[in-house]
This record gives C-alpha cells, structure tokens and sequence, in this order.
RNA sequence: GCGAGCGUAGCCAAGUGGUUAAGGCAGUGGAUUGUGGUUCCACCAUUCGUGGGUUCGAUUCCCAUCGUUCGCCCCA
C-alpha cells in the first residue's frame, strides 16, 4: 500500500470544517482591516531563504527542502512565508505604492521530526505590513492576531513580547553574553554548549537547572538596546494596554529567524504539548534592503494552523453541513424526475442530498436521517405518475403532498421554515 | 539529529508460543419489495504495519525497517 509521505497528513472531510472556519474568520479579520490576499510561489531560488533567514539557523542550515530541479536550478520548497512575500514585494516593486497590508496562507515545509503540532508539511496564515515603522504598525498586526485567535474561540492564550533591538545592538549583546557565559561552559548542559557560538540567546532559555541559574546574573538584552528602540518598545506596550490586549514581558523570547528587530512576540497555548506556540512573529526592518529592495520598515506574523486546529478539536465538534433537504426516490421515472428537482432546488439556493442508491424506501430514509436534513422529498412511482413530491419533515413526521412546480414556487416559504 | 512508548478491520479495541483471531461502532443486505430515529437476523481480518530470524509451530519472542505518539532540539 501507498502511504502518505512522513509528517504530511490527509485533512478529511470529518475535520476540514475546522479549517474552513479558521480561513473564513482570518479573511473577514483581515478585509476589516484592509489587508489583502497576496499568493507568491510555493518554491524559490535556495538563495533566497537562506539570505533572508540566515545561513546560520536551523531551518536553514538543516530543515529545508532544497534539490535541483532539470534545469539545474538549486530551489527550496519555502519554509516560511515571510522570504517570498518579501520578494514578491521587491519584484513587484510593491514599494511604490505605499504600505502595503497582505496577507497570505498555504503549506509550508522543513524537514522535522514530526510530533503533535508539528509536521513536516504544514500550514500557515500570515500577515506582513511593509512600509511603517510606527508602534502604531506593531500594535495594529498583534491585535489582528489576537482578534483571529478570539475569533475562532480560543482564550488561555498568552502573550509573550520582548524586543531584540536592531541588528547591531543584538550583535554587541551578543558578544557580550558570550563573553559572559565563555568561563561557565563546563557547568553549561550539553544543549547549551552547542549553542554558545551558534545561537546564545537561547541559552537564557534553557530549562537545565543549572544553567538556569547561571543565566540569572547574565547581561540582559534591554541594556543593549538603543534609546530609540527602547522607545518604540514602551509606545508598543502603552499601545497593547490601550488596546486592553494582555501580554507578558519576556526578555528571554528570542525568535529562530535572522531577521527579526525590535519587536518580537509570540502567542502560547497552555493547552498543546511542547509545540505551545500558535501564533510568532515580529518587525524585520532590514528584510527589505536585505534581500535587494529599498530599506523598509515592515512587520510580520504567522498562526500555525494545525495547532490552531488541535485547540479547535478539543472545544467543539466539527463543523459539518447539513443537507436542508434529502431526497428519496425509487423507479425509473421518480429518478429521473429527482435529480432535475434536486437541481432546481439547489439553484434556488438549498442544500439537498441526493440518494443514489435505489435501495428500499425504508433504507434510504434511514439514511436521510442520518445525513441531518431537516426534510426528505420523496418520489415514488405515484408521485412521478402526478409530478408531485411528498414533503416529510422530520422532526415532526408531518408530511404533504405538494405538485413539483408548487414546490419551486414556494421557495420563500421553505426558507423561513429552514430559517435560511 | 537524540531518547522513550506504541502499531490487531474504515474507527475503538480484547487476546494467546499451538487446529477456527473476542466484542462494540460504522457499513451492506434482510425482517418491513412505499416511509426514518427503536429492535432483531445475516454479512463484513486466509490475517495481527512490512521484511527477516529463533522455533516442530509466532499475531505473540528477537532484529531490522516503515509509520505514529511523547519528550529534547527547533518552531507556527
């Protein structure tokens, strides 16, 4: 048997109502605000991630999907969405029209372990607003956030913010870290020492017990920052509390990816395991210029769908249609005579489920009530010999006969008693 | 990449080194050849993820492999 590659998953009919709901309440979070769809490649140049990331992190330096294609092209499938939105953004020379609200969702892919809210293909939303460098900016895509998270019903969630200054303040207390943890790495974990040189600031994040009280009197990222940083991180926070949005300060939160400046944060679930995190993000003011572009101030986030999903799961049942109508019809006449009013009632704009079966009266209308439909139409011989249709509602087992045409006729009707 | 657990039908599962692998849900057919939600009956795994080994004999023990779950790492 062909199975499904490692860390990809079927998204069934029984859980794609939860899907659908979380991009519909995206989408009408995100027109509210007037951000628009933008939809960029699935897979790019390998260069670009790996300027735009970092050669240095993990997703790049052992995570990503790259191979050649037959043109001898080196391409990776895209990690994230941030790269190609942002060379979309220069291609298109987006630039010139001002700042620019998009948004976008799909797969991405890196090549992980899979566990519980993790997968090698998976699924974002995100959000970029290029061309701000106001607090206002910040707080504007944060609260986008947390309304889409609201949105869909989750609450006991929590917001970590902290700022990683520019990249030269970062550069500075970078080496001043290292500097200060160098005479302790005997006494560092075995994780941690593997980060001294590759990713320092992780360490202050470590869970090792002793390690933990080593970080303690280490040199804190805040005394690094400059004053206009620091500015713009406490007009942040003043904002997010006019907002009456809720968040912790977390001097430790550090981002996986190169490009962050100034403000990062990330949104957490208590309620998933390990993979807490359903939603990080923050402003990559060098990006832009980074990758070729003019220098931009801009802003970012990512929700993780499958994680959204997995909170989803455990608060309500699927979100399934019901069929406003299940129509039962047996002989060759009634058939016929059911597929058009089936189609005649779906084009005034009903739900109806067609039986295909031609099994026994009994076994299809077992099946109508099973589907959920709050009428079966049923045809019979009788029925197709007179062009009527018996109209049974379920709940009450009240039922009529109605003459085909009567019955398209009275859509109106049918609607207020389905409450459409 | 590292550590640990798990893998019996579409789903949930019981089971044992020995001729025929419980049960439940779902599905299909029938009781009821024109009327559902209840009930009853029948059918539904030559096979226990896959491959190899030990054994007279393995779904059961061992190894490998694939998948999955949890943790580390990383991240959304």
């Amino acid at each position: 048997m062909i199975q499904a590659l490692r860390g990809t998953r079927d998204i069934l009919p029984e859980d794609v109502g939860y899907w659908q709901l979380i991009e519909q309440t995206a989408r009408e979070i995100f027109t509210r605000a007037v951000y628009s769809e933008i939809r960029v490649p699935i897979f790019e140049q390998t260069s670009l991630f790996e300027r735009g990331i970092g050669e240095a992190t993990d997703i790049v330096g052992k995570e990503m999907y790259t191979f050649k294609d037959r043109g001898d092209r080196l391409i990776t499938l895209r990690p994230e969405g941030t790269a190609g939105v942002v060379r979309s953004y220069i291609s298109n020379k987006l630039h010139a029209q001002g700042v620019q609200r998009l948004w976008y969702s799909g797969p991405m892919f890196r090549y992980e372990r899979p566990q519980a809210g993790r997968q090698r293909q998976f699924h974002q939303i995100g959000l970029e607003l290029l061309g701000s460098g106001s607090p206002r900016a910040d707080v504007e895509a944060i609260a986008i956030a947390t309304d889409i998270l609201q949105a869909i019903g989750l609450s006991n969630l929590q917001l970590d913010i902290n700022s990683v200054g520019r990249g030269e303040d970062r550069q500075k207390y970078r080496e001043a870290l290292i500097a200060y943890l160098e005479p302790y790495k005997e006494e560092l974990d075995q994780d941690s020492r593997d980060r001294l040189t590759r990713n320092p600031l992780r360490i202050l994040d470590s869970k090792d017990q002793k390690t933990q009280e080593i970080a303690q009197d280490a040199p804190q990222l805040v005394e690094y920052l400059s004053d206009s940083s620091k500015k713009h991180f406490d007009t942040v926070l003043q904002l997010l509390t006019d907002l009456d949005i809720k968040y912790q300060i977390n001097h430790c939160l550090v981002r996986g990816l190169d490009y962050y400046t100034h403000t990062a944060f990330e949104i957490q679930s208590a309620d998933l395991g390990a993979q807490a995190t359903v939603c990080g993000g923050g402003r990559y003011d060098g990006l832009v210029g980074e990758l070729g572009g003019p220098e931009t101030q801009a802003i970012g986030w990512a929700i993780g769908m499958e994680r959204l999903v997995l909170l989803l799961q455990k608060l309500q049942e699927s979100p399934t249609a019901k069929p406003d109508f299940y129509l039962v019809s047996r002989g060759a006449m009634a058939e016929a005579q059911g597929l058009v009013l089936a189609q005649k009632l779906r084009n005034a704009g009903f739900t109806v489920e067609l039986d295909l079966s031609g099994s026994a009266f009994g076994k299809q209308f077992k099946r109508g009530d099973r589907s959920g439909a709050a009428a079966c139409l049923v045809l019979g011989d009788a029925e197709a010999e007179k062009q009527t249709v018996n109209l049974k509602w379920l709940a009450s087992g009240e039922q009529q006969a109605i003459a085909q045409s009567e019955l398209l006729a009275m859509t109106e009707e049918l609607k207020t008693k389905l409450s459409l």
